[in-house]
DNA sequence: TTGTGTTTTATTGCCTCC
DNA sequence: GGAGGCAATAAAACACAA
């Protein structure tokens, strides 16, 4: 009898053990973690510490949760690169492109060539496999950084919206960087970054050499007779043709249904050279996302918004949303955090904070799990100025001051954060513009070009290498801002760039869209 | 309501670097 | 050898369709 009641006991004891088991971070919790793993994707020990002082979690967790929440990252991209790299083979457009970095995880196995990039970098590398991920990431930014930029950015960082960074840095290799080095006068393709073993030297295999020495004939073509028109910093490629009537361009076709890649057309998109070079894989994927989302979902979202966790309506659109989402969530579901918004919700305002974080497990699921609907949010939350506002105050309070603060003193500390390659590479190709590129604004990127430079010689070597960061920063904050400007004022230049496309299209028999057709082609030959 | 699939969390072992 | 990270695995929590 005392027996079995001991016994009895222990189970309760055991189930309990077991109950505690596995627990669920709350809503909050998640919210915080996510937005400082989009600043420390590798946080410090002691901000690992801090962070879980301050989320009330244990370090041991705090650590499990970051290794997860990389292994996710670096699964979402793994999977979203082989999902694009099917779609490239059909398409055939992009991927040798990429090449020049990310046909490793592609094309061959040649996983050891990572270590030398760096084991973190893995995820970088999949961006130059994923060119989706180029766009994608340039236009989430674009769409859910506006206003937030200035608080998730602000952070110097070791990672300052790591992969964002990244993906810019490398955007611009796959669609404008790489062409370009064809052009070197010695024909040596110089070095991306200054690690760049790997990168020296590299040279396609395979499917893509055969399909690169193609397409790179058909893509140095149309170089060619831009000539210097195409380089970094020459004079606006739209200069040169009339302004056709405002809204020339905005649609070619009445029917948006007819026209995805027209509805669904994100500001970036105008560039031609994504535009031109993904148009496949764009129009695929991005008609249903922003065909859907943007129109419904957005307005959805704004309503959403102001009332951030509650309504059977909300409720009901965040099931439907969530449907919409299944899908595509793989690739989203990791950037919902990168919208900046308020890191710890409920941690700095009350214990309300959890209550509502947390105030439907739906709700939590949605925002964490389908990340899209916060970062639509973003996108869509030019009307919720205050709230962004208020968040972007405690998020700076804390991720930024709250640890970037103290960073390079810990940064100093944990020097092996601080000496990874990644940080090296992407400091060293930050600088170098980036998104400037896939916006094919001109006007913007000479500006943008000086500010960076301009960036590059402030915040270089003010504080040793964990304020190198603050080089991005500075290169990110001016970018953001012509990206807002980009964004906001949608596009005169982008307009001069279709047009280019389209009268090249008309013009000139080797042109863009003849490389669309040389890509086209090129791809139902393989 | 239940079965199934997905996501998240926790654990463990191995590897690399210092 | 220790620390940190990655990968594999198991299990809990959750979502959803039948």
């Amino acid at each position: 009898m005392k027996e079995s009641s001991k016994l009895q006991s222990e189970e309760n004891k055991v189930s309990n053990e077991k109950n505690k088991k596995r627990k669920l971070k709350t809503q909050s919790q998640l919210s915080a973690l996510e937005t400082f793993y989009d600043e420390h994707k590798y946080p410090t020990e002691e901000m690992k510490v801090e962070l879980a002082e301050k989320l009330r979690l244990t370090e041991k967790q705090i650590s499990g949760w970051f290794c997860h929440r990389r292994l996710k990252d670096k699964r979402l991209m793994k999977d979203e690169a082989v999902a694009n790299g099917r779609q490239d083979r059909s398409s055939g457009v992009i991927q040798d492109r990429g090449s020049g970095l990310g046909q490793d995880s592609c094309g061959s196995s040649k996983h050891a060539d990572y270590r030398y990039l760096d084991a973190k970098e893995v995820e970088s590398h999949d961006f130059y496999n994923n060119e989706i991920s180029v766009a994608d990431m340039t236009h989430r930014r674009m769409n859910h950084y506006p206003e937030n930029v200035s608080v998730v950015d602000d952070t110097s960082s070791e990672s300052s919206s790591f992969l964002q960074e990244r993906a810019f840095a490398q955007g611009q290799d796959p669609y404008d960087m790489e062409p370009s080095r064809h052009l070197t006068p010695n024909g040596a393709l110089p070095p991306l970054n200054p690690k760049g073993a790997v990168n020296l030297g590299y040279k396609p295999s395979g499917y893509l050499k055969v399909k690169g020495e193609i397409e790179h004939a058909a893509i140095t073509a149309v170089k060619k007779q831009l000539g210097r028109h195409y380089e970094e910093d020459g004079p606006l490629l739209g200069i040169e043709f009339d302004l056709l009537p405002p809204g020339a361009f905005e649609c070619q076709t009445e029917d948006p249904a007819n026209e995805p890649f027209c509805v669904a057309n994100p500001p970036l998109l105008n560039s031609p050279e994504i535009s031109a070079a993904k148009k496949h894989n764009l129009s695929s994927r991005y008609d249903s996302h922003y065909t859907k989302f943007n129109s419904q979902d957005l307005h959805m979202e704004r309503a959403d918004f102001g009332s951030l966790h509650e309504s059977d309506f909300q409720d009901k659109q965040d099931k439907k949303a969530r449907q919409n989402i299944k899908q595509r969530q793989p690739y989203y579901g990791y950037t919902n955090h990168v919208s900046g918004r308020n890191p710890f919700p409920d941690l700095y305002e009350d214990s309300t904070g959890e209550a509502s974080g947390y105030n439907s497990a739906k709700n939590h699921r949605m925002s964490t799990k389908h990340g899209v609907e916060g970062m639509r949010s973003d996108s869509a939350s030019n009307h919720s100025d205050h709230f962004e506002e208020k968040l972007a105050v405690k998020t700076k309070d804390l991720v930024l001051h709250g640890y970037d603060k103290i960073n390079p003193k810990r940064i100093q500390k944990s020097g092996h954060v601080k000496s990874k390659p990644s940080s090296s590479i992407r400091n060293s190709r930050v600088p170098i513009d980036t998104e400037e590129r896939g916006l094919s604004a001109r006007m913007a990127k000479e500006e943008m070009f000086k500010v960076d430079k301009k960036a590059k010689n402030t915040y270089r070597d003010v504080d040793g290498a964990g304020r190198l960061s603050n080089e991005i920063l500075v290169a990110k904050r001016a970018k953001v801002d012509m990206l807002q400007q980009y964004h906001v004022k949608p596009s005169p230049v982008a307009e001069m760039e279709k047009r280019k496309i389209h009268r090249s299209a008309a013009e000139m028999p080797s042109s863009f869209s003849e490389d669309e057709t040389a890509e086209t082609s090129s791809s139902l030959d393989y």
